[in-house]
DNA sequence: TTGACTGCAAATGCTTTGCACCATT
DNA sequence: AATGGTGCAAAGCATTTGCAGTCAA
């Protein structure tokens, strides 16, 4: 958790966007998520707080949270919808491949490596994505 | 172009795979590929050495050829649709945001390090996907 | 008040599948 | 001959959208 719903609703308003029922109930999923749901478990979630949601506008709001770059998209290769977490780039993710379970790390040498490679490259780096899928070792 | 028409074919019998008009099409498309395909791209090229070929087809062929790991398949956050590429498993790629042009790069550090993040979480690296997002620098 | 937001249901569009026919081995 | 492969068209399914009603500002 990396920004409390409030900030997140701070962030919303700022951009201008009005703050509804049903949006205030998928930013306190997203606050409150240790996880990276997907669209499905976001909408099954916010309906908690909000049973009216459609999950139409799940997929709306995530949409404009990924515009305004408060949310990730995630794509994993593992499972195939797309899954979401608050944007917060400076972490990574090892995937499971057994049991698909998430597992976050950083890397501060990555992230200069990186920079250096887009920069060696000609480029600015704007966005990344890094992960790895790998198997628990015995032992 | 890391692998000739004939030594896919090669691998592809090895596994058992009856060798028809359509997937050598395929596989040709592949191997001649310099770029990253995706799978309507792949069929449209397809169809020049066999008009016949179905676009069912050209998804069942990427998607054994994905299972066999000959190929790889990338979602990148870009375009929407899969896009795929012989398995070379050892460059990554660099998007360019304002073209969609996907540039391809290999970094020996980064694949070290890569690796010691895994077995530090207690894992051995099975598979990666690293992509730089970015912006072309003017100057 | 009014333009943004919503739920609903229908539409999209990529991908998968059932089926009957066909070709490789 | 047998089995796996194919094209076609229909089905699936996550996501998007049109629309008419609703609500935050």
């Amino acid at each position: 958790m990396t920004m409390t719903a409030k900030e997140l609703e701070n962030k919303c308003i700022e951009a201008g966007l009005k703050m509804t029922a049903p949006r205030r109930a998928v930013l306190n999923v997203l606050a409150h998520a240790e996880d990276h749901p997907s669209v499905e478990d976001v909408y099954d979630r916010a309906k908690k707080e909000d049973p009216s949601i459609s999950i139409a506008t799940v997929y709306r709001t995530l949409g404009l949270l990924d515009e305004l770059g408060l949310v990730y998209r995630h794509e994993f290769t593992d499972s195939d919808h797309a899954r979401y977490e608050l944007n917060d780039t400076h972490h990574h993710h090892l995937i499971d491949l057994d049991t698909g379970k998430v597992l976050e790390f950083e890397n501060p040498q990555i992230e200069k490596m990186k920079q250096k490679i887009a920069e060696d490259m000609g480029y600015e780096l704007v966005e990344c994505r890094l992960e790895l899928y790998g198997r628990k070792l015995k032992k």
